[in-house]
DNA sequence: CAAAGTTATGCAAAATGATGCATAAAGCAG
DNA sequence: CTGCTTTATGCATCATTTTGCATAACTTTG
């Protein structure tokens, strides 16, 4: 009961179709929620019976023909009530923590090398995330309330991003590797 | 195929029954991977079908008997290679962080409550951590290589958790519930 | 003009994970 | 000696996620 609701999030402030969503969700909301186009597509279908979304198609010039999708009342109303619904405290689930948990002198190497790439990997999307705070948010205190809600997302994003990074760097040198 | 390696690697230093990983799960390595005690019931089954663990029961007095499982050489060796395999970069799925983006000035106290809550959730588990970590994990460099791995864990776990603390700060301070 | 790439949508099967239900032995509190 | 708690194990079902496959319109590159 997430992903659906993590779908109508992004539908908020614009109507998207299927293709859009599952770009949209490799940056923005996808740092917070991510899904492939396959359960994209399959959670619209199920809104969209269920009169949470409303379809049209829209032509276009030079591209395959699309299906827009947008909330109804209905899904607002439903998605204002999913924010009260109790949240289970989230997983945190890694895979290279529990590696971590079998390092030995065989596989230093080849674990510092992950903490390296993961370092690359976050480093790019904190480039994304500040470019985007720079030109969105540059003022928080005078956005309008949703917007704060967003900004806050992005925020933790970075704080944690940044984090992430300077424990890398710790980790490196712990494993000898710098 | 995680949950497996997981299991896997909290009986790298002991030999520990279902119920007994279920609660160990709570702690420790939980803190990076948790699971119910049907699904490691289950994952256990599957992996001594494997002959990745072997089994044993074990008659307890004052207790129900208990089944104690124990790596065999191949879970080893599995558990070794899996060390090397390709970590899919990790999910970072919440809930809050998607309703945060619903926010309205009808439920910024809600979600400031929401926030609260996981801030005091963090601060108890920050409290065990810092616990494991004066009593176990004092002079990092002088421990040995797996001990180290389960440092850095530990120590990414404590990071991460008291840069979202402060964050939770900020949020409250922003929602304008401070 | 053929091949490769981008935009666009979707089904089916398999793997994985979560939830609910069920059982049972033993100790302890009243 | 009855009911509650802890220890202990497990099945069945449902939901979610991943992976593989499939199609098609249109553009760009060689």
């Amino acid at each position: 009961m997430a992903l659906a609701h993590a779908i109508m999030t992004a539908l908020l402030e614009d109507d998207l179709s299927g293709y859009e969503l599952a770009r949209d969700f490799e940056t923005s909301l996808g740092f917070f929620w991510q899904a492939s186009h396959q359960q994209i597509y399959l959670e619209l279908r199920k809104l969209s019976d269920k009169q949470w979304l409303s379809k049209r198609e829209v032509s276009q010039r030079g591209k395959p023909n699309k299906i827009v999708y947008g909330l109804t009342k209905a899904g607002r109303e439903a998605l204002a009530a999913w924010v009260y619904s109790s949240t289970r405290t989230q997983a945190g689930k890694d895979d290279l923590l529990v590696k971590l948990y079998n390092l030995d002198p065989g596989n230093t190497a080849h674990l510092a090398g992950e903490i390296t790439a993961r370092r690359e990997e976050m480093m790019r999307r904190l480039y994304l995330y500040e470019k985007i705070r720079r030109r969105h948010y540059s003022d928080p205190e005078s956005l309008p309330t949703r917007r704060k809600g967003v900004y806050l997302a992005l925020s933790l994003g970075i704080a944690q991003g940044e984090r992430f990074l300077a424990w890398c760097d710790e980790a490196l040198v712990l494993l000898g590797t710098v």
